[in-house]
DNA sequence: CCAAAAGTGTTCACGGTACACCCATGC
DNA sequence: GCATGGGTGTACCGTGAACACTTTTGG
């Protein structure tokens, strides 16, 4: 397990070691631990909140407290496979958008040695959610993105991290989707905006412009079991948003 | 040299091993190598073209071959410590713009072993710039970034990824200044814009939006040297964006 | 006096914003 | 019939885009 990249560090710590599996004349020197950690996102569309995904760890440091979704990147895993299996073994989800965040490499973030972080991103739909964690996190819950736990570790700024990214995205990526059902109303649509940008938004207004972009489809269905004049649903053309995107458009909420 | 963090990986490969210096049990397994390397951009305005700075590696793999600067991180210093390292010791530059711009962790992007690489972007003012290589790097040199050699590694792909945080950023922050000298001219700033944006400009719209935005100062001075009516030169306030940008304000070109 | 770039206003079209009422449905 | 949210159009304003000539300076 030696070997060296690009180029040389300053030179303490070097020297030459072994051929490795290319023959090449590698360097061994003292490597960081690399891992992956997840801030899942959610939304609440009766209470009208975004959520949060955490484990309670069962391991040592942190043992008990919440933390986001993560471990270990493997030697024969790219960092979102990584990402993804992390995902599926503490909290059963999979087949969610996931995008790579940031990596977090202060060199005291972990007490016990030093751990580098990419941390990603990720949106589910959570109606289509059934939690059940495996491995290593002894339990995963929701919480409200203004009424969370401690987190471990520096989790707590790398959740920040995330929620400056949601914001910003959503106003120019149809990233939003990933959060609803595939089959929507305009309100449920405009709901996710108001709770994500914190603002609130003139229905008109907002009907206008999102179905001027012409990448809803309209479906010959509507809502079922309201107690109130039921909506029609929409669903989310990707490939038309492909053409228009490729046509110049410019999506911005 | 061993631990672990956040959760445990699969389990292969892991055992109890040793207590590290906080004395908790920690469990060894193999890591990935960790490098940064830079995608640095300057800003040829005589040329009008925008530059890319490359090194030629003076070690196996891609001896003699142009990449682009970076190196090991090491135990004792954060990421960005090491881009900025390496950058001094590769090609002599510091006190530059740089921010975290991706991590690419393909398992054979590296051929003689795992290695994940965390690339920065930088910027730099082309006036103030002597080159001079130390270390590791033979050489080091500035290319057209649409004609520039075949890059090492992942290189190419970073590259790619650069020039569309580059062209994407540029026009919703305030970066463009980090290639300009503290003292430019409008028609030097708008051909900033245009070789970034591959676009054309209209001159009086230009002027117009960026001085409405109010965060200029002109200054008492004009160009020098120059074989016709010498511009006035402006700086940029960062003082005076800071607080446009509390009271709400949006940058945009 | 010629070349080269600096500097300067107005008009028009479009998109954003503000704003209020009737309709459909379930209970 | 009443409560609840669904659904709809217009007028105004501000910003972005198009567009051409005069001024200054050095050589």
């Amino acid at each position: 397990m030696a070997s060296m990249e690009s180029n040389l560090p300053g030179g303490r710590n070097s020297k030459i070691l072994e051929r490795n599996r290319t023959m090449e004349y590698t360097y061994e020197y003292p490597r960081p631990a690399l891992t992956v950690d997840c801030v899942v996102f959610g939304l609440d569309l009766v209470g009208k909140n975004l959520k949060l995904l955490l484990i309670r760890r069962n391991l040592e440091p942190f043992k008990d407290k919440w933390a986001l979704p993560g471990g270990f990147v493997q030697m024969d895993e790219t960092l979102e496979d990584a990402a993804i299996r992390e995902l599926r073994e503490e909290t059963g989800l999979s087949n969610i958008y996931l995008e790579q965040l940031y990596t977090f490499g202060a060199v005291d973030r972990d007490p016990r040695d030093r751990i580098v972080t990419v941390a990603y991103f990720a949106l589910v739909k959570m109606n289509d959610l059934e939690l059940h964690a495996d491995t290593d996190a002894s339990d995963a819950a929701w919480f409200a993105i203004d009424d969370y736990p401690m987190l471990s570790f520096d989790h707590e700024s790398i959740l920040n991290t995330a929620i400056v990214r949601l914001r910003g995205k959503v106003r120019y990526q149809p990233i939003g989707f990933e959060l609803l059902p595939e089959k929507f109303t305009l309100s449920q649509l405009q709901i996710l905006y108001e709770i994500v940008l914190e603002t609130g938004l003139d229905k008109r207004n907002f009907r206008k412009k999102i179905l001027s972009m012409g990448f809803l489809n309209e479906l010959d269905e509507i809502e079922k079991d309201v107690s109130h004049r039921a909506a029609r649903l929409y669903s989310f053309n990707k490939e038309r948003y492909g053409e228009l995107i490729k046509a110049g458009f410019n999506f911005e909420i």
